[in-house]
DNA sequence: TATAATAAATGACAATCTGTCACTTGTCAA
DNA sequence: TTGACAAGTGACAGATTGTCATTTATTATA
């Protein structure tokens, strides 16, 4: 987390920082960022960018928890839209993930590197957490009727398994460098194939 | 790829070199390796490693491959002994990598920070592809009998959203440090909602 | 208002790493 | 023996990181 110097930081200058970091992690992944050229854009001297953040991951983890707050707000419009169907949510979710324009960059560099904390980081919009103050929110606006679980656990693994499934469809259109109609079409199948099961009845 | 002067190296000096690169990329992702950790220990002149290979990630992904490959015959294995039932191949094939002793520190770091690249390669175990030797030898051998598929394109996919699920079913065993208990339970819930179809009939 | 105390800003610096290149050494065939 | 080509070598320039002693600003207090 960003330590407090930064909070306290007046408006524009924050957003000069912002600016600076969104703009560096667009050029390239999270690896070869680099703090000078982030100082040099945000023209601030190199003891203040360690004023303001633990080093380059905690700027970076920053703003993705920026963009993933965002869409989250959306992940739950739509799945009031579709009554808790989740099948239909993430289809329309997807779309809005491969079809997001401000950030395409930074998503994309954040992507095609999906360690495992930014895919933790990613996959909080779909999980109940602390830090996530829909708390109980998502889980009750799905329509589990719909869904083959038992239980809470079952309900978990399912968020998991599509969530999983999602993303590597996203990073495959980035990959692959698919149209956004050929990774709808792919996701379509994948999604329909989880929901009827992989095995033959 | 390695450059031919890596080829043509004599066994011994070969061999130091890989034990050199693997001790590296087990100490920390590779990020964060360095090229003067590795010729350091392989006790060669910093020019001679880039006689060898293009840059760490050259290293990196040849050690990565031979491991693949090693893996890869495990699975072909599996599926003959389980005629072709791809869902319980793939339990003990899970198994078999969590178990895995000798690279785990290797291994972890592959999997904690699972870019596109390094996830593509891993994957080339279930696919049919240039690099694999096994041409058709894998999907001949899956009983598709008792999967719901129609065509090829379907077995694809279906490929990929084993291999996805297993993947992240390692790395958050590796992430959450779960017991080889607690990780193969959790993989096999899933296996079976993938099985039997997320949604209820 | 003056002064002390606390917080923030600054930039020079040591430590580290990377990739290159001119030069040396080795090999092998004619 | 010699020449041509392959391989080996390590010093070096360029770049980056995190730190820290010092300066500057802000706020509280007498």
């Amino acid at each position: 987390m960003p330590k407090i110097t930064f909070y306290n930081l007046p408006d524009n200058k924050k957003k000069m920082l912002i600016h600076a970091a969104k703009k560096e992690f667009s050029r390239v992944p999270l690896n070869d960022a680099s703090i000078s050229n982030i100082i040099k854009t945000a023209r601030i001297p190199r003891g203040s960018f360690y004023q303001y953040f633990e080093d380059k991951e905690d700027a970076y983890f920053f703003l993705l928890n920026e963009f993933v707050i965002n869409i989250n707000d959306n992940f739950v419009l739509l799945l009031k839209k579709y009554d808790g169907d989740l099948f239909e949510t993430m289809i329309d979710f997807f779309q809005l993930i491969i079809e997001e324009e401000e950030n395409v960059t930074f998503l994309e560099n954040a992507f095609l590197n999906m360690t495992y904390k930014i895919e933790y980081t990613f996959s909080k919009i779909f999980r109940d957490c602390e830090s996530n103050e829909n708390i109980k929110e998502i889980t009750d606006l799905i329509n589990t009727s719909g869904l083959n679980i038992s239980n809470d656990r079952d309900l978990r693994h399912i968020m998991q398994i599509i969530s999983t499934i999602t993303f590597r469809n996203v990073v495959e259109k980035f990959g692959k460098e698919l149209s956004q109609q050929e990774a709808l079409s792919n996701y379509i199948i994948e999604i329909n194939l989880l929901k009827n099961g992989l095995a033959r009845k």
